[in-house]
Formats: C-alpha cells, sequence, structure tokens
DNA sequence: TGTACATCAGTGAACGCGCGTTCACTGATGTAC
DNA sequence: TGTACATCAGTGAACGCGCGTTCACTGATGTAC
C-alpha cells in the first residue's frame, strides 16, 4: 500500500493520517465513518501504526478540530482583507464563515456542534477558538472606531457569532428543510445581526419601549 | 423489575419506554447513552421487549424527538400569551425556545443538532417542525400588522430562528466557554434578530448604503 | 571494505466490549364451551 | 362451575459486527568499529 518512510522520517505518516482523517471526514460526511481502523487503512498502513504517532483516537480527533479551526481562522483573515471599509469587511468576514461551514459541513459539526457537558472540559478547542474570535472582536472594534457599533466589543461580537452560528449550523443539520436561496438568506442574516447589534444600543439602551414608539422610531428610518 | 401488564395493557409498556428514554438523555447528557439495552434495562424489562412497540431503534429516537419538539412548542406558545403586544410576545418566544434549549440541551441537541447529509432523508422531524416553524410565522405576521417588520413573513421567522438557534446551540455545545451572563446574552441575541430585522428592509433594500451615510442614519435613532 | 549491532517504522493477531437485532420459548391471562 | 385452549406480554440466549487498544514481533536501515 505505502512505502516504509525512511530513518529519520517516520514523523511524515503523521501529517498522512491527520489528513486522511480529514478527507474521511468530508468524502463520508459522518463522524462514526472517521475510526483508527478506516484511517489506517486510508492510508495504507495497519491500524496500530496509529498509535505511532497519536496516543488514542481523541488525540487524533483534536489534531483534526485544530487543523478545521486554522483552515476556518485563515479563511476569515482573506474574506475581509479587500473590504472598502471595516462594516463590509465584517460583513464579507460574516459570509465568509459561513460559506466555510456550507462547504465543510462534517468540519464544521465536529468543531462548532459537537461537545458539550457530557465530553469532559474538552477545554482544546476553545483555546483553539478563542484565536479566531479574538480576531472577530478586533474587526467589532474596527467598526466601533468607525462609528458604527457602541458598547462592548466582546459583546457584539458575540451577537455576531450566534447568528453566524445560528444559519450555519441550521443548513449543516437540517440540509432537507425548504430553505429559500441559500446565498441570500446567509448575507441577510449577517446583515441582520450587524444592523441589529449597531441599532440595540441606540434604541434599546434600557428596554422600555412601547410599541408604538419603536414603531415610530423606525419609521423615520424609512430613506 | 416491573410486573407483567395485564391483557389488553401492553401497550403502556410504549410510553415508559418512550420516557425512559427521555430521562436517560436527560440524565446522562449523552445520545451515545440511550442504547436499546439502556433503556430496557431502566424500563425493568429485556431488551428485545422494546420491538414489540419499535420496529428499530431509529423508531424509538424518532418517537423522543416528536415528544421534544411538542414540548418545545408547547413552551412557546405559553410564553407568548400574556405579552402586552406582539413583538413582545415574539421577544418572550424567542427567550423560551432558547431556555428551553438550555434546560433540555440533550434533547435540543437531538432535535436540532444533529442529522444532515449523512442521516439519510429523514423528514420526519421537519415535518413536526415545521409546526412550531408554522406557528412562529404566525408570531411575525402578528408583528407586521402592527408595524415593526414589512416583507416576507417566512423570511423574517427564518432570520429570529436562525439568531436563536445561533445561541441555542452555542450555549449547549460550547458551555465551557466563558459566556458572559447567559440570560442577558440570550435577550440581547433575541433583540437584536428583532431590530435588526426590522430595520433591514427599510435601510438596506438594496445593499449599496456606503458607511458614513449608514452611520449618519443610525445618528438620527439616538434618542 | 566488511560486519555486527542498535534503532526505528511498521505489522499480525488477538483482547474484551457493547452494540442492534433475531429466534424459539415461557407462562400468565382471559375466553369459549 | 370447570376446563381446554388461544392469545398475549415478555424472556434468555445467542448472532455477528466493528470498535479501540495492546503486545510481542519483524525486518529494513543506518552506524560504529
Amino acid at each position: 500500500m505505502r512505502r516504509r518512510a525512511p530513518r529519520g522520517r517516520g514523523a511524515e505518516l503523521r501529517g498522512e493520517v491527520l489528513h486522511a482523517a480529514m478527507d474521511l471526514l468530508r468524502e463520508t460526511g459522518d463522524v462514526d465513518a472517521v475510526s483508527v481502523r478506516a484511517v489506517a487503512q486510508r492510508v495504507g498502513v495497519s491500524a496500530p501504526s496509529i498509535y505511532l504517532h497519536f496516543a488514542d483516537k481523541q488525540a487524533l480527533i483534536d489534531a483534526v478540530c485544530e487543523e478545521v479551526f486554522e483552515a476556518l481562522h485563515q479563511t476569515m483573515r482573506e474574506a475581509g482583507e479587500q473590504a472598502p471599509d471595516p462594516f463590509a469587511a465584517l460583513r464579507a468576514q460574516g459570509n465568509a464563515y459561513v460559506h466555510f461551514a456550507l462547504a465543510n459541513p462534517e468540519h464544521y459539526r465536529i468543531v462548532l456542534m459537537t461537545g458539550g457537558a457530557s465530553s469532559g472540559p474538552h477545554d482544546s478547542d476553545l483555546e483553539i477558538a478563542s484565536g479566531a474570535f479574538a480576531y472577530l472582536v478586533g474587526s467589532v472594534r474596527a467598526c466601533m472606531a468607525a462609528g458604527v457599533f457602541s458598547g462592548d466589543p466582546v459583546e457584539v461580537a458575540l451577537g455576531l457569532w450566534a447568528a453566524a452560528h445560528g444559519v450555519a449550523a441550521l443548513l449543516v443539520a437540517k440540509p432537507g428543510f425548504p430553505w429559500p436561496d441559500v446565498d441570500a438568506f446567509v448575507d441577510r442574516t449577517i446583515c441582520m445581526a450587524g444592523m441589529g447589534l449597531a441599532v440595540l444600543d441606540r434604541v434599546l439602551p434600557d428596554d422600555d419601549l412601547p410599541l408604538p414608539d419603536l414603531v415610530a422610531l423606525l419609521e423615520t428610518l424609512r430613506r
């Protein structure tokens, strides 16, 4: 199946295993299909060989998550680069985020749709995530400097993340639902979040706006 | 473990099995812990007995999903009942939706965070979901009648759903992330979506608003 | 230059496990006569 | 009222499966002398 690596190059197998796991995830669209045996077979190596480079299956999965997160982060960085202004950059980043999820649904799922109380501490991917999240917060700060948002940049970033994740996760989990045009739905949701957050601190700072007043306020916006 | 049911009452076991599965899901917080054997043991019955009432394991899981969806739908209906106006009702429904997810994380996950291309057609839960979704669309229509939203009620409902699902799914999947105060975060996200959708059709009907103009427009909102 | 040897990459077979599911069955319960 | 019998709820044992992981090993490769 595969030539044995020469003396000092045994570590190369690690990379092959990692990418075999990624490919298997993409092609089968099923986390359960990524078994130690299946990965080994795809690389052309026996199952125990996996343990030469990963302590156990979880370590392999963690490495996959790290890889996915790096790719997601990279995608977002590129997306905002040539936007004309910080708000447009944020919008482009949001769209890129969701489209990454749609292009790599199983990769997105394993990183951001699994886990929870049942999976123990499992802090590893959160630490990785915090890099991408910090980057998002940076983009939000740029928008604040431009006057679009006010308030706590972390809170604004969380709102954006929630909206982007919401549309991504729904589309990934329920592809059979009669969604409207996906690109438009995604962009609309991103814009919804952006506009909502921009408006929120101006209109609802303390939460007691009767409905007719709200409607009147909104009416002043029609351009 | 359990007294055999008298002659015509064999069907009672079905309900016991169903609720044992629900409880097991809640207590273990892990879908994989819900095996045919584990459910049977909890009911106090042998594993094959499950098959007297469910064709296979998937049928049992489907029944669990149906139960969860009905509970979610019910929760939302109750939430909006005593709101002073349709917009407040929508907000209350959104908060109830997310808090249902947080109170029953594994139930929410199995219904709305799993599935996808890998799980075949799997239309069953979508049909059930469409009931709750149709209800949401109804609430949106009421807001439209009050002048809060315009445009397509289904699109508005989708935006709200995406936001609510986003915050719910993130909190369920990543409880270890350093979230801010959860109740506030949830409500903020719901309001973000509501305000964003209300503003969106007024401000961005055709997508070409330069940033300074947007900022100026937002400034008119400060009250 | 030749050879003994340590190192290293990788293997084959086996382990125990829990799973979903099937099958032939048991024995209590109600009913017909 | 008594009894044979059909029905029904539920069981015990077993099936084959794929899983993660371990263990003792093989044999190629480079190195020291």
